[in-house]
DNA sequence: TCATCCATAAGGGAAAACCCTTATATCAGC
DNA sequence: GCTGATATAAGGGTTTTCCCTTATGGATGA
């Protein structure tokens, strides 16, 4: 797993790197930025991120702006707002989108370094599930049309002979991908190739 | 399932009614409370609530604090804030404890009714969630302790004859308990069984 | 063209699961 | 003391899975 790394984005210099100057406290490795533009171009700062505290007035592209952005990136990192500015409805706004919370300056820095501590610990979390279901999918991605055809029989708890029967195809054939299917997923056990077909979200429900 | 309902919490007479009757014109049944404790009085409400439209600043229990109750009975469904007096740190809060919107007045009423519906949407799928989930603990309820442990063997993918082993038992007892346990899960297969238990939480991941 | 992967299929045997019945001992409750 | 639920165990037979090998035809690709 990559090191942990907090993007702090203000425009701000000076509110920036005293940010910046808290978190390191808790022995964090920051990443400090002027403009959210900036954050989107540093793809290391980007696979690295378990946390990003963001301004909500920027020039540039805004930090709800910056939000959108790294959610349709699919980018799992907590985001932290920060604001002076902020109104009802934008707080409503950007946590309904998912953000990690939203402090108000000036803001308590024991609150800050509670929350930024929390957000990593969870982005460590997402990273460690999506690394798992990454991994799971690959292992998906492996198999050839008709395995999958047959692992889905197996999934849905269908006999050798039923899955025979709806492929049209001997059950000799069946056992041949079966057997193929707990080697590639490498599992050794209908239960195991259950669990993790249940837990990657890939048995339609 | 209940038939649903939407409760509408707002100390002002006049705004209540507005609300209540502005969500009427979605067909969905209204309750109105002056307070928020009328709320936690009335049984019959609570047990069909789809949503709650709740205003923060009341007399006697506040919004937040009926929020709180209500997390506290872990009551599932959705709050919607409506407040003229909304400021960062409620909002962030609220939202952070699972409020599904905070409106300000004045609001859109398009806005507060597109809300609403998604809201007892929401509702219904975790009403429909937590019937399942219901009904399935109650049959894992039903097990005894024996034929538990022999299902958490199944469900770890252990054959008959190593479950024996770790019970200290006979394969034989095993079988016995292991057709017991699919009888009273009502289920004819160990994909299913697995399924289920998964889905349950119920095998501590 | 040759090698490789894939889907198909079969034989054969060991192991396991599945399904039925019967039976004993314990323990709780009426 | 009887009843019912529970845990234990066994016999006996059928079905299914599991594991090994072998083999053919088609498609892909170097």
């Amino acid at each position: 797993m990559d090191e942990p790394l907090v993007c702090v984005v203000d425009d701000d210099d000076a509110v920036r790197l005293s940010i910046g100057l808290l978190i390191e406290t808790l022995g964090l490795p920051v990443r400090s930025f002027a403009s959210a533009l900036d954050v989107l171009a540093d793809d290391d700062a980007l696979a690295r991120a378990h946390c990003v505290v963001l301004d909500v007035r920027m020039p540039g592209l805004s930090g709800v702006g910056l939000q959108e952005r790294l959610l349709r990136l699919e980018h799992s990192a907590p985001i932290i707002f920060v604001s002076a500015h902020g109104d009802v409805p934008m707080v409503a706004r950007a946590m309904r989108e998912g953000a990690f919370d939203f402090l108000q300056k000036p803001f308590n820095e024991q609150v800050l370094l509670d929350r930024v501590q929390e957000a990593v610990q969870l982005a460590a979390q997402r990273r460690r599930d999506g690394a798992w279901l990454a991994d799971i999918h690959g292992r998906l991605d492996s198999l050839t049309a008709r395995e999958r055809d047959v692992m889905d029989g197996m999934v849905a708890g269908r006999l050798n002979k039923q899955i025979a029967e709806d492929l049209g195809i001997s059950m000799k054939t069946v056992e041949q991908h079966r057997a193929r299917v707990m080697e590639k997923l490498q599992v050794d056990s209908l239960a195991e190739l259950v669990r993790i077909v249940v837990r990657s979200g890939c048995d339609g429900g």
